[in-house]
DNA sequence: TACATAGTTCAGTATATTGTGAACTAAAAA
DNA sequence: TTTTTAGTTCACAATATACTGAACTATGTA
């Protein structure tokens, strides 16, 4: 017996809209799909089955895209006592580690072009400022980043 | 006969720095050295032959990375009269369009998020809560981009 | 023990990516 | 006109990706 949840059909549409843009980033239909799910559906946790019927995927398609969401720490999951099943769910409540990575990986561009501007011949000088304003502009983001957090 | 360009050892290092970043950002590695390479080189115009030979890729790759970066807006092209080569260089100057277009992207991602917000069930507490903040942070950070630009 | 549940793993298919070398082409130079 | 320059285009190879269905497995239930 299907599994499928009940969504409105505003639910279904942003479901779609937030695999677009999922998609955008380089995350496979399947992910992009479960990551929707996820958050927008009004049960927070959902099991395989309720995936899988809910989005009309494949056994193992669901299996593949579930484990490489958990892989990248995208989603987690929970087991309720005296149920086998797993509850996947979102750790929307960790969203500021997954902001720490990803400015983390800004910061490094920011030192690198910083490394980049020092050693650079001044005969650039134009192409030299334009870097230096960007850099700048990056650390003003990462600023606020940081104040945020200390 | 050879065009590659003298670089320093500190250079070859950051444009191998440099292209490992962008690899990470999904760039395929043709397209992320020959970037490296016009963001580190003192010359900041380099021709078709300078670029394959500095870096060692073959002609129809070296081709195809750079239509990929034309076509992406991530490289441009000047000429020189009495010379029929083109010079392919970094556009840095326009790195506030790049960042505009950064940023309408992220404007898109808030917006779903607050239209997902608006029509959640509040019995989800903690999740709701924990997108709100995510969203706001978003939006400050957002804030700090409209605010320069205004 | 037998059966159901909750998945995982594997082989295969289809398609995309990232490159290579060789042949081709358009414009300018000799 | 012939040759050189500055690339482009194509056929091919190697590898990666994104799935499917079918078989398998581990744990719990009857």
């Amino acid at each position: 017996m299907s599994e499928k949840i009940k969504l409105t059909k505003e639910q279904v549409g942003l479901i779609e809209q937030y695999a677009v843009i999922m998609e955008q980033t380089n995350l496979q239909p399947a992910m992009a799909k479960i990551l929707a799910l996820l958050n927008v559906a009004d049960v927070t946790e959902l099991s395989f089955n309720q995936i899988q019927d809910t989005l009309g995927l494949s056994k193992s398609g669901t299996s593949q895209a579930i484990n490489h969401l958990l892989a990248a720490n995208r989603i987690e999951y929970k087991t309720k006592l005296g149920d086998q099943k797993r509850y996947f769910y979102v750790p929307i409540q960790n969203w500021k580690d997954t902001a720490a990575r990803h400015f983390a990986g800004i910061e490094t561009y920011i030192k690198l072009n910083q490394k980049i501007l020092a050693q650079r011949s001044h005969k650039t000088k134009e192409f030299n400022e334009a870097l230096k304003e960007m850099t700048e502009f990056l650390s003003a983001l990462y600023k606020v980043y940081s104040d945020r957090n200390k």
